[in-house]
DNA sequence: CCTTTTACTTATCAAATGATAAGTAAAGGA
DNA sequence: TCCTTTACTTATCATTTGATAAGTAAAAGG
């Protein structure tokens, strides 16, 4: 019981979650988009709208990394920007139609690939899932 | 109880789990190193010692990025290839005892963040946070 | 007003990463 | 023995990403 060994398992847990999530998102992100172009998509679609500072923030790249990636997702269509009316130097950052669309699809995949590791499973043994995720979540990975 | 909730909980978790790997993890790692080349060391200091293929196949890289980057952690006096001796095409690569001491140092600073988070606890909680890991780790994260 | 700060843009440049073609050398058959 | 496969290397190139300097325009504060 010592936190050693609980330290063992919280990295090779880790690891594992990194794995997963990686095998569960492959082949999802269209090809039109690159990794970093995806992250920011991903972001919107769980955040929007935002502004660029929090974009700049959240996905630790700076300001003009930031600008300039979401200037090719805006010419791909993929993402709008809005200007705030109370302070016109802030732009409100959000998801086009098209950009929507694409993310819908992705999380449609991911989901279903997420659905297959679960459906097999009992309601007894779901609801421990959920109460373990509650439980870490709250209190080791917040 | 549906499992569109649950979908929802996983998500977040995941996203979670990444931002505190990331908070846990940044500045640890020296700065004669890029991020491929962390990564690469550190599935070295878990696995050693192992073939060029399998750090290939396992970190998703190419065999001549891998090649690539290989020689320069060995220049760097990081990891050493030791070739096989029943199959003389084979290299096994292991850390060098300059690398091992990296990624203690780098280990240390991580486990000492983890603690931080864990040390207020009752034996009662890390019980339940342990068998939460085993939980998720057997059941979602395999 | 005038100065400073904030939010963002534009322009460059360098470094890191990814992808591909073409090699070598050893091992494993037929 | 000769051919094929495996494990890895070298070379090269394009793309992506990161970092920095210098700008604009609006807001905020004196």
């Amino acid at each position: 019981m010592d936190q050693n060994m609980l330290f063992q398992k919280f990295v090779a847990f880790t690891a594992a979650v990194h794995q997963i999530t990686y095998d569960m998102t492959k082949g999802v992100k269209s090809e039109m988009i690159t990794p970093v172009q995806y992250k920011i998509v991903e972001y919107l679609a769980v955040s929007q709208p935002v502004t660029l500072s929090e974009i700049s923030e959240c996905l630790h790249m700076s300001m003009p990394n930031t600008s300039r990636e979401l200037k090719k997702l805006t010419e791909k269509q993929l993402c709008e920007k809005v200007a705030d009316d109370e302070d016109r130097r802030k732009q409100y950052i959000r998801l086009s139609p098209k950009g929507k669309a694409m993310m819908h699809e992705a999380f449609g995949q991911i989901e279903s690939r997420f659905v297959e590791r679960v459906q097999h499973m009992s309601a007894e043994e779901l609801k421990d899932i959920e109460a373990a995720l509650d439980l870490l979540h709250s209190k080791v990975f917040y």
